[in-house]
DNA sequence: TTGAAAGCGCTAACAG
DNA sequence: CTGTTAGCGCTTTCAA
């Protein structure tokens, strides 16, 4: 049980090879001739071999391997924590993955150990775009001169010297916006959340502050009494539901709902309680998670994007380390709106009980 | 912008003293005098200088890392994954987190990679506890002798040579039925998803046959009425509050809900209906995620203990590591279930261990 | 206290 | 095709 561990040097021992030999047999090389590859595999494999990619690291000044940075374990980084496996397994990369939880002391102290750790590449959805802590993981990650992609955008844009990869909020909202208004409607309520705690509050107040000056923006008028502010977390658009529901007309004809929950929400809650959405009420989504060829939700919505960016943050990443694009200028990706049309339900649309 | 990275001869060149002396003032050595240790450390720093983990780990021999490796990036992960952190920072060790998607194959692989990597222990919630992928992850493990805390127990319990920290689907289930006829309710209903596709669904098939026989074992009826099968996979919870706030009485009075999602969206639902719950009726929920700490839900509710499951595994893991523990029998360290009133804690029994 | 030297396990350039 | 050798960047004895 606790015999130390094989080196190639065993190996090489025991198939009576130089070890050399042995360290081309166990990676392929085809100047060792099959049979001799094969007698040494086995071995290895008898002998209980594990490469130690520590030192093959060293040996060849290369990790193989890219790090991740998340803020926290989110349904919204599924899809793209897909991709990045996705590619980085058909480069034959690995990942390692940090989530600091909102820390930044956490954040900073993941990039450097990613830097200490030799990582070839780092994708990172920064806690915030500023900050000392937000400074100085920069200045570590560029005296490290490890190739980074930012997943997101910094608002003004200027000070981060990486490439990034983000929607813009008002875009997207405008785009949901004009699309209510060329549907026909003309008093549109909003979903909101903006006092709940963390970062979701946050996104709320400033989606709900964008959309405002897009209402103003658009001569629209938007009534108080439209703007519908949650306050359960989880289950928000279920009292907005209710709200709604008790309201005699003249209510809104549609309800932009500014997040994926509360979008859902809302959906399900019109349709328990009996208010046909879209006939006598319409309800477009923001930033809906979930991909489209899951197609589960009978929710028109502005779609969060989150496995193009994670496509295309990877793509990057990947250039960069193959050299195909210098590092220099850092590149600002901009993931264009999109709008997904509910409607493409699945079966069970009528849900059933047995 | 692509010079060489800066190395220790490099710092050593700039502070005029031999490299050696450079290591061990970086590490904080004592024999370095302070000044001294002050100059090189700011000529490092001044140079960009980045030390090496994969020399430092193969010079000394350890990695400090441990490798989590996880199914899938869903919240009852959070706490887990948290107290590994926590638990891991206090140690000085560095955590390297693998997603598997459900994918035995990838589970391997990035198993593999933990190997050769040299992790110096590694956290596992497998995919699956059987088949020939599990047995040969096993078998890699064992072979770079790998200390190994599974997460999860394994239903007959024999065949895994690693510790292993989980709780009894039906230890939990029967505290919760007892629960439930403890506070006087004799017609008692369920709520259930065995439809749901995926890992989901199984645990509903897994939870709804123990309950039958805990019901059985009870010498209490169940009607068929009284299981609520939900199909909608987030709001599940709400159809099934809608039938009952249909039903006249006699119905149950109490509803045990067989995960989360379900005995939450039924909470809320029976409110947003006016079914007053717990007067008219009462819910149970069942492997509720989240801290107690947070408390935010008003729900009665058979724990899942993801966080004590985190900090027993960590912990366990840590013991292996020290030497504390030898790894030889593989201990079964079983989480006792534990029922939260409203979120404040019921009971707590002293961890058993065979 | 610091310098010198021997590795850690492997890769890769160079001979043979 | 296979052996030889020189590192990769660092830690860690062992001297001095």
């Amino acid at each position: 049980m606790n015999g130390k561990r094989m080196t190639i040097l065993d190996v090489a021992r025991e198939t009576g090879v130089y070890y050399s030999t042995v360290s081309r047999a166990l990676r392929n090389d085809r100047r060792i001739p099959e049979p001799t590859r094969l007698r040494i595999r086995l071995a290895a494999r008898r002998l209980g071999y594990v490469p130690n990619r520590v030192a093959r690291s060293l040996a060849h000044g290369a990790t193989h391997t890219i790090g991740i940075m998340l803020t926290d374990m989110q349904s919204y980084f599924v899809a793209p924590m897909d991709e990045f496996q996705n590619f980085s397994d058909r480069s034959n990369y690995t990942l390692s993955v940090h989530f600091c939880s909102w820390d930044q002391r956490r954040e900073r102290k993941g990039l450097q150990h990613f830097a200490e750790g030799r990582v070839e590449g780092v994708i990172w959805a920064p806690v915030q775009w500023e900050g000392p802590e937000f400074v100085q993981s920069i200045a570590d990650l560029q005296a490290a001169r490890i190739p980074v992609v930012m997943l997101g955008l910094q608002r003004d844009q200027q000070s981060v010297p990486f490439h990034q990869v983000g929607a813009k909020p008002a875009d997207k909202l405008a785009l949901g916006l004009d699309y209510l208004l060329g549907r026909g409607h003309r008093r549109i309520g909003i979903a909101t959340a903006t006092n709940l705690n963390g970062q979701r509050g946050r996104l709320h107040v400033e989606r709900l502050a964008l959309l405002r000056g897009l209402f103003e923006a658009r001569g629209l008028p938007l009534l108080a009494d439209d703007i519908f502010n949650a306050v359960d977390e989880d289950y928000g658009g279920f009292d907005i539901a209710a709200e709604l529901s008790r309201r005699a007309p003249p209510r809104p004809t549609a309800i932009f709902a500014l997040d994926d929950f509360l979008a859902r929400g809302l959906m399900k809650g019109l349709r328990v309680l009996g208010l046909k959405a879209p006939e006598e009420i319409s309800v477009l989504g923001f930033d809906v998670v979930g991909d489209e060829a899951a197609g589960r939700w009978p929710l028109t919505s502005v779609w969060l994007e989150s496995r193009r960016m994670g496509e295309l943050a990877v793509k990057q990443l990947f250039k960069i380390i193959r050299g195909e694009a210098t590092n220099t200028p850092p590149q600002t990706i901009i993931v264009p709106p999109r709008i997904v049309e509910g409607g493409s339900v699945r079966k069970n649309e009528t849900d059933r009980f047995f």
